[in-house]
DNA sequence: AGGAGGGGAGAACGATCGTTCTCCCGCTGT
DNA sequence: ACAGCGGGAGAACGATCGTTCTCCCCTCCT
């Protein structure tokens, strides 16, 4: 038997595989209690609703992307590699069977304008990515404008990999960050 | 009494505006059938399923997304303003009242996994949109590669001006996308 | 004029879904 | 040993949805 804290993370973790190769509203609570091995009533003993449930997903995919950057940019030497890097974790993510976009973008699209709560939740993701990119920026002694122009390449390669099939948009990006990073250096 | 021709655009501009604001899956048919002012039975005379009427609304979409950025590109004097002017439409575009991203983009993630024709539909409009940025940096004279670039940025700045509700985010990927114009004419 | 057919309103149908409930098993503490 | 309870399996419930069908009206053609 799984405790509450095992259960939860078998539930989320099902949860998320299901929601993100087909999309959310297209998974019943039942293939969830089926992929996960724990009842319906138990599960709704850990969340309240689904809806509950996709929150939880997005925190442990905001968890997991978090740790997957700063992985990424623990690898790298200078301040200037750092902010690259991100495009590396892209590029490695893009590969990976059954890459389908980004959680986010996908959930803010199929929900974002039901749930404020889902909304939130990506809302805030972006967010902190931002920020992350924006101290990354600092410590090169860039000018912070360009921490947002990094993250619209980061985020339109994302959709554009997805769309396309075609993991080598993220050397594009990296290419195109590296271009903008020299640019305002100067 | 409408004509066939004028039955099925306001059945495609209703579903359009209601599967735009809400998603898809939120929009009943009945609720295409109380906004169009056509019935069921007509409705479904005019289009074989639900499937089939997204794939028109995207087709529709895709007619007018080609037709505001030629139109913004008309207005452009350099083969170098006609590309920056993607970012002046973008702008503009994100200003309007009810903007919530890229439609294209939030049916491939709600709908993308369960339904190839819909994502194929995607799939093309992006695929033409970057042709369309191709034949526009080539007429600048500049390397094929930044049209890619430029691509991400525009997709970029869609996302991040839904999510984050900032449509300033495209005055800054037009920045960019000049930076990177700029380096690769170098 | 009269019949045929297209179209509207809305009921009906079958399927699915989120959520809850029932029934029963097996473990726990004393 | 035995009362009690957490949990599993799955039925049940109420709602919604895509799609079709029924019934009726209106209009057009000859």
């Amino acid at each position: 038997m799984l405790d509450e804290q095992a259960a939860r993370e078998s539930v989320v973790a099902a949860a998320d595989r299901l929601f993100y190769a087909r999309g959310v509203q297209a998974v019943g609570m039942d293939a969830v209690r089926a992929e996960a091995g724990v009842s319906l009533k138990r599960i709704y003993g850990l969340f309240q609703s689904k809806e509950d449930l996709v929150v939880a997903v997005l925190a442990l995919r905001t968890r997991q992307w978090t740790e997957g950057v700063e992985r990424a940019a623990a690898g790298a030497a200078t301040p200037r590699d750092r902010i690259l890097s991100v495009f590396d974790f892209l590029d490695a993510w893009f590969r990976e069977d059954g890459f389908r976009g980004c959680a986010f973008i996908n959930s803010f699209g199929e929900l974002g304008a039901t749930s404020p709560r889902i909304a939130e939740a990506v809302r805030g993701h972006k967010e902190a990515f931002r920020e992350h990119v924006l101290a990354l920026v600092r410590e090169a002694g860039l000018p912070d404008a360009v921490a947002l122009q990094v993250v619209l390449l980061a985020e339109g390669a994302q959709t554009t990999a997805a769309i396309t099939h075609d993991a080598d948009v993220a050397r594009e990006a990296r290419r195109a960050a590296a271009s903008l990073l020299a640019a305002s250096a100067a």
